[in-house]
This record gives structure tokens, sequence and C-alpha cells, in this order.
DNA sequence: ATAGGTGCAAACCCTTTGCAGATGC
DNA sequence: GCATCTGCAAAGGGTTTGCACCTAT
């Protein structure tokens, strides 16, 4: 099952974002598509972290006229990590969760009970990247992969 | 896929272990059967972790004789994590990986470039741990989510 | 015109479940 | 003897793959 069920606000790339997307592409001789379009709005547009499943159903709910599979979502979501504008949590059991990179430059906490994630303090995360690599020579992608946990509303 | 392969010297519970284990489960009106012996046997002669997978093979190893079901593993796991003799680390992708409550309850380290994982200093675990329940009110299950990065040799 | 992208169905991996028969106590 | 275990087979959830058709450039 999948927590994150807020597909978000109704977000669209603006002009400049589309273009240099559209560039990015061609430049590997990749197409910019509807479905990919759409699925990268989705998530810019999420608030926290989403899965491929609903991602899909938000697709659906914008563009009911576009039908898109499952599949496509996966292939797109590779694409756009390969790209540097999603990136993947895996969160104890269930779906793996997606969220716009660029949100993605401070460390997470996220609850495997609810799925919500939070922001860790920042001195916090400072002071473990400095300890890791002090102790273990160890350079943590605190970023890009979350600390799981659980919350202090789900503990209680 | 599960990278443990090693399944570690031949180790056998001794006399006063057995008892114990005999007496735990009869508390419980459960069993002491051939298979939950060899399963833990495993595990407790295992250096590091090890899947269900190898667990199995490691069985069927060390007792060719006793035909042994991968459903039964899992159920042995479940019920041996559920006495506190064993825990389960989710690592990534691939199959959870599982090791001997009494190796302690350590963080791990994993680097995504090489798969390596170590296990991270405890004193800087504590802090974290003490760190992230102040300021969050957060409880880090840092026992069974590593942390992710790039170590020494990789970064080199 | 021709890569490249999509949808479908089927396979995949790890794990869990239902049930009939076997086993420990 | 009775509850507890086991093995088998089948289902489950999330993800990936193969292949024929479709579409962006």
């Amino acid at each position: 099952m999948c927590t994150s069920t807020n597909s978000g606000t109704w977000r669209r790339l603006d002009q400049a974002e589309r273009i240099s997307l559209e560039e990015t592409l061609h430049r590997r001789g990749l197409h910019l598509t509807e479905q990919r379009e759409q699925i990268l709005e989705v998530i810019f547009g999420c608030p926290g972290h989403i899965c491929a499943e609903h991602i899909l159903a938000a697709v659906a709910d914008r563009r009911p006229d576009l039908h898109m599979n499952k599949t496509t979502v996966y292939r797109a979501l590779d694409l756009l990590q390969e790209l540097d504008l999603v990136t993947e949590h895996k969160i104890g059991d269930g779906p793996a969760q997606y969220e716009a990179a660029s949100r993605g430059h401070h460390a997470h906490l996220i609850c495997e009970k609810c799925g919500e994630s939070q922001d860790m303090d920042a001195q916090l995360a400072e002071n473990l990247r400095i300890g890791l690599y002090a102790r273990h020579g160890f350079s943590a992608g605190l970023e890009s992969h979350p600390i799981f946990g659980v919350c202090a509303r789900c503990r209680s």
C-alpha cells in the first residue's frame, strides 16, 4: 500500500521549464511526450512524495483523455531520475516514493507508519555528516536517502 | 539479489541455549522443532547478515536429510524476531537480511557505489538517535534502515 | 521515415497465505 | 490426542520485460 494520497496543487511547467526539458531530452535523442510532461507536472506539484500508483491516478484525474499505463510511469520515473529531476525513496515495505529533486537538498525523516516526511534539523544533519566522515571516512548522502523511523504522532 | 553468501562457522546451540530456547517456546505453547533450531544455529553462526534464501541453503548444507521450505524459514524468522533472538534489516532492493540480535542492534552504512556495508559507530548512532528524538520526537529505526553514502575507498 | 515511446500481458522477485497432512509434547 | 508445525501450491504487491503498435521529430 501507498500512503501518499495528496496529489498536490495543479502545477504546470512554465514555458522556460518546458523548453529546457525538451532540450535536455533532444540532446539525448529523446522525445518530450505528453505522458512524461504530465508525470513531471504531477511530481512538481506534489508537496511531499508520491508513489507510481498515485502519479498514475493524478494524471488520470488531470487528463481523463490521456490513457496511461503504470509501465509508462515507471519508465518515465527512471528517465527523470537519470536527468536529476526526480529522486526516489524506498520506504520500508510498500512502493517507492518519488519527489522533485529540487526539493531534495536537505535531509528527510520519513515515518514508516504514516509515510509522512519532515525535514531534518540542518544542524543535526551537519553533525551527523561530520561525524560519519571523521570516524568512517563515509560521505553520507543524506539529501537523497532519508532516515526512517516513527514520527511523534505515530508513536503515541 | 542477496549479497551475503558466507554461511559462517559451523555453530551449534549449547545445552544451556537450547534449554532456554525450549523454555521460552514452551511458555508460549510453542514447539522447538528441528527446523527452528537449525535456522537459529545458522544465523548465530553467521558472521554478518544473511537472507532467507541463504539460510535455507545453509540448512540444506548442514542437514541434507532435513528437507526445508522457504515458507518455513520466513515463519521461523518472524517468530525469532518476536523472541528478540534475530533482527531484520531491509537494505535497499533485494531480500531482507537477518542477523543474531545478540550482535547488538547497530546501524549500517551502505556505500551506493560498491554496495559494501559497515557498522556505524555506536556512539555516533546513539547521538543521532538522541538528537532526532529531542528535536523532532522522531524514533529513528537506524537498526533496520541503513544510511547510504559513499565509503572511503570509493571516494578516493 | 525512423528512432523512440507506449500499452498490454506476462514474468519477475520476495514474501505471505490457505489448507491438508505430519509432528512435538 | 490435540494444538502446533510443516510443505506445497497459489496468491500477493511492486516492479520489470518482451513485443507489436503508435507517435514525435
